[in-house]
DNA sequence: CGCGCCGACTAGCGCGCTCTAGTCCCGAAC
DNA sequence: GTTCGGGACTAGAGCGCGCTAGTCGGCGCG
């Protein structure tokens, strides 16, 4: 493809190859592999004059040719949806973190037109030893039943698979402290939208029922479908304002749909926090672009991420380890978005107030 | 790693390979071989009895293999860097775009512990035939180097290579129309918060004065550094704010630092667009998250991506295409960031609004 | 001196696939 | 009947490596 017909040192554009290095160096092939795995057995001279050859014709070691002779490939497969912030928290934390225990990234997008299984399948194909899912929306059964094909850890799974390692953050947690938050504040009217079908939002939702249970606030507990994304949040928001109350307080699913709320909010002169609080869940990086700081729910991206690769690892090492499960604590952050509750004047009938904020 | 010890195919444990698959359906490899790749030379009975015994084994063709058999690998690599929105909007259109064509696509994140070069170079060494790199930050001839060892195309590249292929926005005009815009609004004191060295920022900033000087502004013409973060643009408008006059509009690197302007102008109590005018620039996905819905210039993700892979294949297919350039038109998009000035009531001076009125 | 040992290095097989150069058989053409 | 052609299928080399089982030479030791 490349126009170096006439080289010096015989590779006729051809891509190096180990023979090309050894020939060079006046070594065998063995030895050069040897050089370029950091074995012992090749003396310092040697591995110099190897070193040296190798640089001097470009060469690079062929991934598909080592996966093939060495069984193993030392990579591990990320499958992530490049739209969600978290997730781009976590891969980079996890580049990193493989790469200090030798192991490679292999990255792999769902998209509107490529589903799980077209990304996963991607990533087995090339030899990813471990599969790390973020965020999969696939039923347990699928999530086990790849589990018997590769190493799996999935960090914060919709669905806990029981033969591949989860990682997750206790959502039950998170989001008892974020009721507690807004009713220790005094709010009495807490509406949660909902994330849908997606990863971490059956339990959140119940936890908030839960938890509104615990506060003797069952009976007012509500839940409005929504979904992990900004026009969620923004859908969900016009729906509250066509009522002719509000609520003092909402959960957002996550941070986005929390955003999408926010603006919508705003859009309308509601003001956020003294007419209504808002709380988002994961604190990503957009947690901090709303033009009120966002109170939000902290999931630790770089300790999921780390605990993700760690387990991926220790269990390719360790065939007889298990699948286990890691529950990391949340932690409420917050910031500009909550405020005790007062009355929303515009939006209130005088008797609703006297209701409301008896 | 997984306890199938006891298969009635023999695969004992072992990933089924060419050849369980021949022994399966009582036919050679070669056969198999054919059937997978969709060749003539097999009989409609035969492969339908491969295709069920691959499908019994659960079968699935070797990438590495199949690479290192074939000098060919079908695959593209995609360098991106996982926390810009735009570029996720550009790799939603490649995948497609690439399996239409019948390639393959590999993700490589740079990140702040991995730079363009090992992201580049894990793709290499996974044997991609090509490289599409989103908004790379490698100097001209270190990409032309690259441009010697595959076949690269950059998308929004901060500096333009000659053997490699490009495709960008015709920034110069872009910046032009945000420039035109705002002064048929009736602007004059027009800043733009650049984006340093970050890919595009030195067209972008270059033509933001050349548009000015067009408009007999060129003396008015300010440039402050930023970058293309949120940050940059929350702490450029926190500069702007220490000062004693803002200007009427200010237009931003792109649409990430244009967020960052609006949340501290938002924060500070000045009125976006009443107080002061801001424009974008990308259009992703971001964009629509402002409080204020953001004017913004268009570029055209999907055009683009489309544009890359099409570059990119033609030269793999055509070894003789020499690189060439695609600039495509970007487009205003108005929406609710930007308003004829008014004087900054709070900020101005009687004078100074005289002067700035006038 | 002979033996064993160890470090440095090499020969060559095999990973799972592709691909070239075949073989074989059947039917049509002469 | 023979030849030819072509469709269906196979044998086997080789892609670039890793790895096992060696060889070779030097050195310490009895």
């Amino acid at each position: 493809m490349i126009d170096d017909s006439t080289r010096p040192d015989g590779t006729n554009g051809r891509r190096p190859t180990m023979a090309d290095v050894a020939r060079a160096a006046g070594v065998s092939r063995a030895l050069v592999s040897l050089v370029f795995r950091n074995k012992p057995g090749a003396g310092e001279e040697t591995r110099q004059r190897v070193l040296q050859a190798a640089d001097r014709l470009g060469y690079q070691p062929d991934t598909a040719a080592r996966m093939l002779a060495s069984h193993r490939s030392r990579t591990l497969g990320v499958m992530l949806t490049v739209h969600q912030p978290f997730q781009a928290d976590l891969v980079e934390v996890i580049y990193p973190e493989a790469e200090r225990l030798g192991y490679e990234v292999l990255l792999s997008a769902t998209a509107p037109s490529r589903d799980e299984r077209k990304a996963v399948e991607a990533l087995l194909s090339h030899r990813c030893e471990a599969l790390i899912l973020l965020g999969p929306r696939a039923e347990a059964d699928l999530l086990d039943e790849l589990g018997r094909r590769a190493v799996v850890t999935a960090i914060n799974a919709r669905e806990e698979a029981t033969r591949i390692d989860n990682v997750r953050t206790a959502d039950e947690a998170g989001m008892r402290q974020a009721v507690d938050h807004l009713v220790d504040l005094g709010h009495r009217e807490l509406v949660h939208v909902d994330g849908g079908d997606e990863p971490g939002s059956a339990g959140r939702r119940e936890a908030y029922l839960r938890a509104m249970d615990a506060h003797g606030l069952g009976s007012r507990a509500r839940v409005l479908p929504g979904a992990h994304t900004e026009q969620a949040g923004q859908d969900s928001a016009r729906r509250l304002l066509d009522e002719a109350v509000l609520p003092t307080a909402v959960l957002a699913g996550n941070d986005r749909c929390a955003l999408g709320l926010l603006r919508v909010f705003a859009l309308a002169g509601v003001d956020v926090p003294e007419a209504i609080s808002i709380v988002g869940y994961d604190d990503s990086h957009v947690s901090h672009l709303a033009p009120v700081a966002l109170t939000t729910i902290r999931q630790d991206a770089e300790q999921m991420a780390r605990h993700a690769v760690r387990l991926a690892v220790e269990r390719l090492e360790d065939a007889s380890r298990n699948p286990q499960e890691v529950v990391l604590d949340p932690r409420l952050v917050s910031r500009g978005s909550t405020a005790p509750p007062r009355c929303a004047l515009k939006t209130c009938s005088s008797t609703q107030r006297a209701w409301r904020c008896g």
